[in-house]
RNA sequence: CGGGGUGUAGCGCAGUUGGCAGCGCACCGCGUUUGGGACGCGGGGGUCGGCGGUUCGAGUCCGCCCACCCCGACCA
């Protein structure tokens, strides 16, 4: 591309109230345009960068033989995997933008597998992607739009599913390791089996807003929904006796607690949520207790129980199974579906509401006074609460930035085996968010000169060009000439052929960060050549005319 | 949802007691210049976020709304 007929220019100084460095260089060089809050067009550079960054990606994810799919950028209710959606079709459907695309791809799976010779098989796609955000920040990195590179790996039964998760996280390492990025895998919540289903990729960086809890004794990873943390014992009381008490006006723990002078975590917290799940079934109403002084984890809640989303109860729902907003309990509720966290039945002697206004219960106990249809870690841990392994755990700020997720049996799909037998269909999704990845190396990789990306094939181009304009005309041609040649020899290079000042040339070229530069002048052809030079520095070296894609080759290996 | 801040040319910003809409960069033309953000002369570009109000007159004062930025809290 000459830099003469580009579409935008480098700017100054970047849009106001944008914090992060990186960031600011992505819109300062020309690769993003601020569209809205959280909300980013690409721009050529950006655009190519995105686009060699996803072929970097499949190339080593191994996904060149996959078989390119396009999912609609609207789903129904029921295929996107996520909650309800604002948005609605003409005759009042529910639709969602965004989502895993899992539960279409179940579709496809559903039409089309009948074999085993079918399988294994891998479908891929690049799309556009909508992920909103209460409060998006910080441009790309974590933007409401983006773009996904999706791999959805069909494979014959669960043994082959975890062989292919063990490749697809090693390459993924290899991945991150070329973009200089150190990412690494994060549990995110077990589903209803007690299995780890999903693991995040989380990039660790000061300026990410997501969050993870990471033990530094074991290494142990986990969102922070998601992370498993120690129960203890919070009172080795023996049982006492139930005893109803009067607490007016305490519908909340914090009130309760201060009427009686209790700590929090002497109580137990009754959260009602509706869960709406995938394929039709019904919404139920979900009983959730925690202890007084803990918070739920939705992220558990919906993977033990299935639900795709969690919504909280109305009072009239509330009411409907015989309980008191406020005032709740588990106790005496027959049809319920009651699930406690696993540190309730540690703790004795409880104060539990009574389904009654004003009123709640002193010393409650799990077992004697009432039992739950499950009993599971459904608290969400805090940092500085204990790891499994005893350690404390310690809230890693940064990114994620990709997701593989286990379907051991695919639902409603399955093959014929070789004896005839119908087996399940098994898959492992891989979703790839291409300029979040684009914008933590963006932070990662700058200067107080502009962007510095580590590689050729993570940058828009493979080699800046710096013309510097003579009254000969001589370099003109001769950077012309080399324009041309290296297109031909498969090298892109960004021309700049401007008439621009050398300083303007040099600067733009310093925040655009394409790593190899090369310079025709004047002076580098009266010393014989032309000057190859790396963004990252050193000094400038003189090649030859003739010698330039030999040296390119050499440095960029292709 | 709460608190604070900001909306003026493509970008960054000034605009005094209410009295002709400005500056730097960018852009266009001509000329000079060319190894680290050159210079001269000339030029174009505005619904001052929107709507309403006060006033002879509003970028400026008042009201409502919208957008964006920052901080805080999501909740039983």
């Amino acid at each position: 591309m000459r830099m003469s007929q580009r579409f935008t220019t480098t700017l100054r100084e970047a849009p106001a109230g944008v914090e992060l460095a990186g960031q600011r260089l992505l819109l300062r060089a020309g690769y993003a345009q601020n569209l809205s809050a959280g909300i980013l067009a690409a721009l050529p550079l950006g655009r190519r960068a995105a686009q060699r960054l996803e072929t970097l990606a499949r190339e080593i994810l191994g996904l060149g033989e996959a078989q390119e799919i396009e999912l609609p950028a609207v789903l129904p209710n029921e295929l996107s995997g996520l909650g309800a959606t604002p948005l609605r079709d003409l005759a009042g459907r529910g639709l969602t933008l965004g989502g895993s695309g899992d539960l279409a791809v179940a579709e496809l799976v559903r039409a089309h597998v009948r074999s085993h010779r079918q399988l294994p098989a891998v479908l891929a796609q690049s799309a556009p992607a909508w992920q909103d955000d209460e409060r998006p920040q910080g441009g790309w990195l974590h933007s409401r739009s983006g773009r996904q590179l999706a791999s959805f790996h069909l494979l014959p039964g669960a043994s082959a599913l975890e062989k292919e998760f063990g490749t697809l996280s090693t390459r993924l390492l290899h991945l991150f390791d070329r973009c200089e990025l150190s990412a690494y895998p994060v549990e995110a919540g077990t589903d209803a089996s007690g299995e780890d289903r999903a693991v995040h990729w989380f990039a660790p960086l000061p300026q990410g807003a997501d969050t993870i809890l990471h033990c530094p004794a074991c290494g142990y990873s986990a969102d922070l929904g998601a992370a498993r943390f120690q129960r203890q014992p919070s009172a080795d009381d023996a049982p006492l006796p139930l005893d109803k008490v009067a607490t007016p006006h305490s519908p909340t723990i914090e009130t309760l607690a201060r009427f009686l002078n209790i700590p929090t975590a002497r109580t137990a917290k009754a959260v009602f949520l509706v869960a709406e799940f995938p394929g039709g079934r019904e919404p139920e109403l979900i009983f959730a207790v925690v202890r007084g002084d803990r918070e739920l984890s939705e992220t558990k809640l919906c993977r033990l129980t299935g639900a795709r989303a969690l919504r909280p109860a109305s009072d009239a729902e509330i009411a409907a199974v015989g309980a008191v907003p406020g005032y709740a309990s588990p106790l005496g509720l027959e049809d319920a579906w009651v699930v406690v966290d696993q540190e309730i039945p540690l703790s004795p002697n409880l104060v539990a509401g009574a389904n009654e206004a004003g009123y709640h219960l002193r010393n409650v106990n799990y077992g004697r006074d009432y039992t739950a249809r499950k009993v599971a870690d459904i608290a969400a841990a805090r940092p500085g609460e204990l790891c499994p392994c005893g350690a404390e755990l310690e809230s890693v700020a940064g990114v994620f930035v990709a997701h593989l997720e286990r379907h051991p049996a695919l639902g409603g799909c399955t093959y014929w085996d070789e004896t005839g037998a119908e087996q399940p269909v098994a898959l492992l999704s891989l979703r790839l968010d291409v300029y979040r990845l684009l914008a933590c190396m963006a932070e990662i990789h700058n200067d107080e000169r502009g962007l510095n990306w580590p590689s050729a094939e993570t940058a828009p181009f493979d080699v800046h060009m710096t013309l510097l304009s003579s009254k000969t005309g001589q370099p003109e041609s001769e950077a012309a000439r080399l324009y041309e040649r290296l297109g031909a020899a498969g090298y892109s290079v960004l021309f700049d052929d401007r008439g621009d000042s050398p300083g303007v040339k040099f600067n733009d070229a310093d925040l655009i960060g394409v790593p190899v530069r090369i310079t025709v002048s004047e002076r580098a052809l009266r010393n014989g050549g032309v000057e190859l030079k790396l963004r990252a520095g050193g000094d400038a070296a003189v090649i030859p005319l003739e010698q330039v894609p030999a040296a390119l080759r050499e440095l960029l290996g292709k």
